[in-house]
DNA sequence: AAGAAACGAATTGTCGACATTATTGACGAT
DNA sequence: ATCGTCAATAATGTCGACAATTCGTTTCTT
């Protein structure tokens, strides 16, 4: 019989605020009081601890001694060291990828990019930005290159999108569809240049939408609450 | 009065153990046993549990729920991987380098040059090798890219098992240090092109010469005791 | 009234005990 | 003899209690 996949309380706590955090349901600059936190999630304050040296490595929280944790704040200039470093890695692994892709590795993205399509005639950003999410997801695994998947993936950009709302730009996503498109036009054709300058400039697209939320957020009231 | 920097307990002993591990009195796979690690470095178990998530997400050790901790094997091909990283990372930090240094970086840079010159003519290897991570480092201050060094940097602590190794090969060091001198005379010239190209050659060089530690690896025993 | 010192509430840091889980080795059935 | 089962053991996971630290407030002195 197959295991059930159980998760333990203590990645269970990590997952629970990590997805707090991200999500924006602790804002930026808040305290984190261990005993708060533990109630709320349910968790022992033990769980919550070692979560919480989880995320501060990550680069999440900030975890001063004797003095607590608090949710770390992104500042602007750092989403946007963020999104570069995440633009030179990525780059690599979609000229990468682009020489290894398997046909079934292909025949996944079409797939999702046929959602996508779907998620924008539906105007459903949120179901495109978690499809968005999933397409470089399948990049990274078609270059076989854990090592650089696992740095960007431990990168906050996901937190990022949240905290400046980038989807929001009117637009957008129909523009990051037909870049999506290129990229993987890139990639069937097993260009590997292609591949790379279609993925830069791609987010070389992200980073400057970036901006303009930051412009914008520089007049509108910050975070609002849940 | 100025206030002693105090270490805590946590702090101390993710630091021994760290170097513990980095040093190779650990060896890999090697299990690490929660209440023999304590003992050993004279702390408590919970800090020893602290220090084990942290190295745990810096990827150092390898942590399974209900399975303890062991310190993690890098494989030679993560070993490559991890360079090839580092390549693309650097690279990108030197092309910033060469547009932002001022006289000051440029300046520290060519002292470390002329010391470095001198390790090379006293034969002093493990000078060297220092004063090359000095080296990379004062080029990722002059980048001004936080984000970028703190990911390069948690990559380095990986390899460093492996720097030892490199150095021994014949000739090593005087093609090092020319390679370090091309890197310089670009930064000089606030050639961003040529920066990039030269830290990558570099590191082109240098992962020729891991893939050689590797290969001559394969036929000496691997680990040899303190 | 202003500043300094001391107190107190709140929170983190540490330890020991206990529950839970994997692993090892022995035992017995086939 | 081999495989599967089951107990014994060792290690991890969790919790509660207590010590140590920080920060805000009050109180005393000048």
């Amino acid at each position: 019989m197959a295991r059930m996949k159980i998760e333990t309380p203590r990645q269970d706590a990590y997952r629970k605020l990590r997805e707090a955090i991200v999500s924006g349901r602790f804002h930026p600059n808040e305290r984190l009081v261990e005993a708060s936190v533990a109630t709320q999630l349910g968790a022992g304050r033990t769980a919550v601890r070692a979560a919480l040296v989880r995320l501060d490595q990550e680069g999440l929280v900030v975890l001063e001694p004797n003095r607590g944790a608090r949710v770390r704040l992104i500042s602007d200039q750092e989403a946007l060291e963020i999104e570069e470093v995440r633009a030179t890695l990525e780059g690599m692994l979609a000229r990468r990828a682009a020489t290894r892709a398997k046909p079934a590795d292909l025949q996944d993205l079409q797939q999702v990019i046929v959602e996508m399509r779907s998620r924008v005639e539906e105007g459903d950003s949120i179901g495109y930005s978690e499809l968005n999410v999933s397409f470089h997801q399948r990049i990274w695994a078609a270059a076989e290159h854990p090592t650089a998947s696992r740095v960007v993936g431990g990168l906050k950009s996901q937190g990022i999108r949240f905290q400046y709302q980038t989807i929001l730009r009117p637009g957008r996503t129909e523009r990051s569809l037909r870049e999506h498109e290129a990229i993987f036009n890139a990639l069937k054709s097993h260009d590997g240049d292609a591949a790379e300058a279609a993925m830069r400039e791609h987010l070389a697209e992200v980073l400057e939408t970036l901006k303009w939320a930051i412009e914008g957020q520089r007049r509108t009231p910050r975070w609002l609450p849940g």
